[in-house]
RNA sequence: GGCCCCGUAGUGUAGCGGACUAACAUGCCACCCUGUCACGGUGGAGAUCAGGGGUUCGAAUCCCCUCGGGGUCGCCA
């Protein structure tokens, strides 16, 4: 689009060798030798060398005196090869450079808060207060451009297989339960508010119902709970639900969505196909986590069985007290220090373990393990095991020679958080983490409740929507926490990427799961009554998952936390560092809402 | 809500009880420089050491509180 401003973007002018263009954009960099100045003229596509001679032009030359890093100028020139000896294979325009004739200056600049071009780090509360200049910065317009061909690519695959894209509201109704809501109070009804969507669960339900069979949407949600760094307040989901389908047909499709997905972005990661498949139980007893990193092994194996008559007392007592004792080995990390063991056992107790054993198996890799002996398993426990023991768990733990065996003991949740924590750990230390590897995997067989211990109750696992399978139905009045759910997470490098479910769509079973969730008949009109009715009318069989954007682009762009790949994030304190929100409001908007502050 | 890490010129760091009148790099300003590309050279300005309180003859440095940023457990149907 050529007009007063540019013919041309700077990555274009290699192939105009010869020619007069126009291009604009931000001075980059200022390179001024009394004579001749160079600048390195930026814009959205690239870098593009000007020369000013003053010979040439005397009065541009003059204008190229003023300028500085960030300032938005104009320049109008001829594209010239480069003086032999003066390329720079450094940028992709390196080969040539503009002539300058004409420049004008079309906007200055305050020298800059933190620099440009350095990726070193500098402190993300001042990248925060000044994100739109954070955005200018390379490394972040490529994510922000990433993100865009990431949503596009989804569009056009689903678009392509006839799913319809339907927005839904914002201003919806509170459901207490599940993740705290964020409210908006109404002016109209004093008193009421609505509530912030934590997802469109219940309307994509409700599109199936009206006969759209393959709905999509790019959805904000919005969840008023603590951040992690891959968690923000508001967050952005695929959403995607179909009728007439079973579980099959949305891992299929997902399977299908990232796999294409890859190949069209990002070719160079290497993915495993077909995508794993694995049960909950399974992943918690392997992993002891529910979302996996599976790039790697160190999995983790139960060896209560063989230490409940040992002469530990730590590992007795817990498994006398209904806990199990677990562990792994880091392969040849039998050499760790005291101090390094000390580290670990730190590491395990800062999240919530009461400690770790740790037992360094000497010897070299590979070596046998018939020649074991207790003198060379080195531990502070040493003395409270038989060889024969300690082989078992070396076998159990499919370790040998020049292995570090960790491991810990008490109640089955606490053992699986700290020693999948520690897995991780060990995976980042032993550099096991390959940055160009994801492997996606769905985990299924959820169990559908869990019994709530405070609230004696059960509550869902998901959400109340999930369905159970259909020979576990029985099971609703007899055992309703051995009911497995329809349920499945899709997993990659230790997120959860995505939820996803089979809903019910008999409104009798909808019924039963809600009054096994302790909600009376009122509530249950008064919440979902809306969502019963439609049962009632036809509603089709059907299923969907919603995979988080955000993730999924932090995991392609090989950042670590989401803030990298959204444009304006929000603090871990959940306040926006550049417009101080969120903020006072006047007594005027609160009358306005019928709303008084309290004091605290 | 718990635990942990961080806060020193615009930015990134050093300094960790006295030699600090706070150093280095970069950025900024001025001057010099016609083939640089992280251009180079000379000179200069720039810091209530996050804020408050305490310990001490003496605090950027040690202790406590507050604020801000980050990580994590709980939480996130």
């Amino acid at each position: 689009m050529a007009n007063r401003y540019r013919t041309h973007n700077c990555s274009e002018a290699g192939r105009h060798i010869g020619r007069g263009i126009s291009v604009a954009g931000w001075v980059n960099r200022r390179r001024d030798h009394g004579g001749l100045i160079f600048i390195d003229l930026r814009d959205r596509s690239g870098l593009l060398q000007v020369v000013f001679n003053p010979q040439v032009a005397a009065e541009a030359h003059r204008i190229a005196t003023e300028m500085r890093p960030e300032y938005v100028v104009r320049i109008t020139g001829e594209v010239a090869r480069r003086p032999a000896g003066t390329e720079n294979p450094g940028i992709p325009t390196g080969e040539v450079e503009l002539i300058a004739r004409e420049a004008e200056i079309l906007n200055a600049s305050r020298p800059m808060p933190f620099p440009m071009s350095d990726e070193s780090g500098i402190d993300e509360s001042v990248r925060l207060k000044y994100r739109y200049l954070d955005l200018r910065r390379p490394q972040m317009q490529q994510n922000m451009m990433l993100r865009h061909r990431v949503i596009k690519f989804i569009r056009d695959f689903l678009d392509a297989r006839g799913f319809i894209e339907i927005e839904t509201p914002i201003l919806l109704k509170s459901t207490p339960e599940g993740a705290r809501d964020y409210l908006v109070p109404s002016r109209l009804y004093p008193g009421k508010f609505y509530a912030l969507p934590q997802s469109p669960q219940q309307l994509k339900q409700l599109l199936m119902v009206s006969g759209f069979e393959k709905y999509y949407q790019i959805a904000r949600c919005f969840r008023d709970e603590d951040q992690r760094a891959d968690r923000q307040p508001e967050f952005t989901q695929l959403d995607l639900e179909m009728s007439f389908v079973d579980e099959e047909n949305v891992l299929d499709l997902m399977e299908e969505l990232f796999t294409s997905l890859m190949a069209e972005l990002k070719p160079e990661i290497r993915i495993v196909k077909p995508f794993p498949r694995l049960s909950y139980h399974e992943v918690i007893e392997r992993f002891g986590t529910d979302k996996p990193d599976l790039r790697f092994g160190l999995e983790l194996a139960d060896v209560s069985d063989i230490v409940e008559d040992s002469e530990f007392g730590v590992f007795r007592t817990a498994i006398a007290g209904g806990g199990i004792v677990k562990g792994f080995a880091a392969p040849g990390c039998a050499d760790y220090s005291r101090k390094q063991q000390a580290e670990l056992v730190e590491f395990a107790r800062a999240r919530g373990g009461k400690g770790l054993v740790t037992m360094a198996i000497e010897g070299g890799q590979g070596g046998s393990l018939d020649d074991l002996t207790l003198d060379k398993v080195h531990s502070a426990v040493t003395r409270f095991f038989t060889i024969d023991q300690v082989r078992e768990m070396v076998k159990r733990l499919h370790a040998g020679p020049g292995d570090l065996l960790l491991f810990a003991a008490d109640k089955a949740e606490v053992v699986n958080t700290v020693l999948s924590q520690l897995r991780l750990e060990m995976a980042n230390r032993l550099g096991l983490t390959d940055p160009n590897l994801m492997v996606f995997a769905f985990i299924q067989d959820h169990p559908l409740m869990e019994w709530n211990q405070e609230g004696n109750r059960w509550d869902s696992m998901h959400h109340p929507f999930t369905a159970p399978y259909d020979e576990d139905i029985p099971l609703l009045d007899t055992d309703p926490g051995r009911v497995r759910a329809r349920h499945y997470d899709f997993v990659c490098n230790g997120y959860e990427l995505s939820s996803g479910s089979i809903r019910i769509h008999d409104s009798r079973i909808q019924e039963k799961i809600f009054s096994l969730l302790s909600y009376s008949d009122e509530e249950i009109r008064e919440r979902f009554g809306h969502l019963l009715e439609a049962l009632e009318f036809g509603a089709p069989p059907h299923g969907g998952i919603a995979p988080g954007i955000d993730r999924l682009v932090m995991l392609l762009a090989g950042e670590d936390n989401i803030r990298e790949v959204i444009a304006f994030p929000k603090t871990k304190s959940a306040t926006d560092l550049m417009t101080n929100a969120p903020d006072a409001v006047s007594e005027d908007q609160l009358r306005e809402l019928h709303l008084r502050l309290r004091a605290h």
